[in-house]
DNA sequence: ATTGATAGTGTTATGTTATAACATGTTATG
DNA sequence: CATAACATGTTATAACATAACACTATCAAT
């Protein structure tokens, strides 16, 4: 349960939260979200969870399932996706759709049209809120048509990356 | 070469174009822009573009494949992939990540970091700018993090799909 | 207690999307 | 002509995702 990160060039945004809290926090906001919805918080469905939350990065479904595998569980890509999709219907999980990869929400309290900022290079991923981003939905409508969903990527490069090589 | 479409239900976003000028124009920028810039407008390069920009609808990489192969070009996956891929380089083609599909740029004059609305149940998707879809980067840069390329994808029901059932 | 509905998980097979690696042809330039 | 660069072609395979069906457990209603 480290309390900060060894260097300074990090990006602010990958790096400012503690993941040790961040885990446990997670973990009992989705159980107690479980309970109240009457929802089963199945082994699986909490080792899926925890696989994506330990790692606090983006894991494709492959990965999720050689994680499962390791840990006893079936490992037939059904297994991972149904749980992914159920996750995501509550809002613990995304996907980042330019990673073909999903991810542990960051603040499943919120109601939330997620944006994210993704290190193409060191493909970490860090959830932004509308106001940190610079990204605003004015009008979530537009001209009649009702928007459900949005997705929201930001690509480039980190500063550890950054500094680390030109380009 | 049509001046309006029939219904007035249609999302106006999807529908405020006239594609037989949309059509030549594009075609028309599209050449100018490779003279301009010393690159090749080869005969595959403008057909996938032109597969693209006559139907002016996200199509999947394999159906381009299948197009390209009805009219006398290989069909085998690294040609459609190559060819988007550079025509995406320069901006006269998007991809949809909600969709893996892949689309004529509506306004390549623009510089612009498109974003697209899109229906869930009939796929049609619009290119809209920032100031039309409410959306506004209002700071690219997030604490130091350089910003190289944005999606951002708006999923929900068009109004023609909307009024033709419930859900 | 049996029936039947629902939900969760398991399994097999297959479908879909994308890329690696290498071969061939074509064009421009020294 | 040599050669570098670019464009295309081909084969094989990787990576991502879903369909369809089987099995089990739970629980409510008869």
């Amino acid at each position: 349960m480290k309390k900060k990160r060894e260097g300074k060039t990090t990006s602010k945004i990958f790096d400012d939260h503690d993941h040790g809290m961040c885990f446990d926090d997670a973990i009992e906001q989705i159980e107690n979200y479980f309970l109240k919805k009457n929802l089963q918080f199945t082994p699986l469905r909490r080792k899926v969870f925890e696989i994506l939350i330990r790692d606090h990065k983006p894991l494709g479904a492959y990965e999720i399932l050689e994680a499962l595998g390791r840990d006893g569980f079936s490992s037939s890509p059904p297994i991972a996706y149904r749980v992914l999709d159920f996750l995501m219907e509550h809002g613990f999980v995304h996907k980042i759709q330019g990673l073909n990869a999903f991810i542990a929400c960051s603040n499943p309290n919120h109601s939330h049209s997620p944006a994210f900022v993704i290190c193409r290079k060191c493909e970490k991923v860090a959830e932004v809120d509308e106001k940190k981003s610079g990204i605003s939905f004015a009008s979530p409508n537009i001209e009649n048509f009702e928007v459900e969903k949005t997705t929201v990527e930001m690509t480039g490069v980190c500063t550890t990356c950054a500094s680390a090589a030109t380009i």
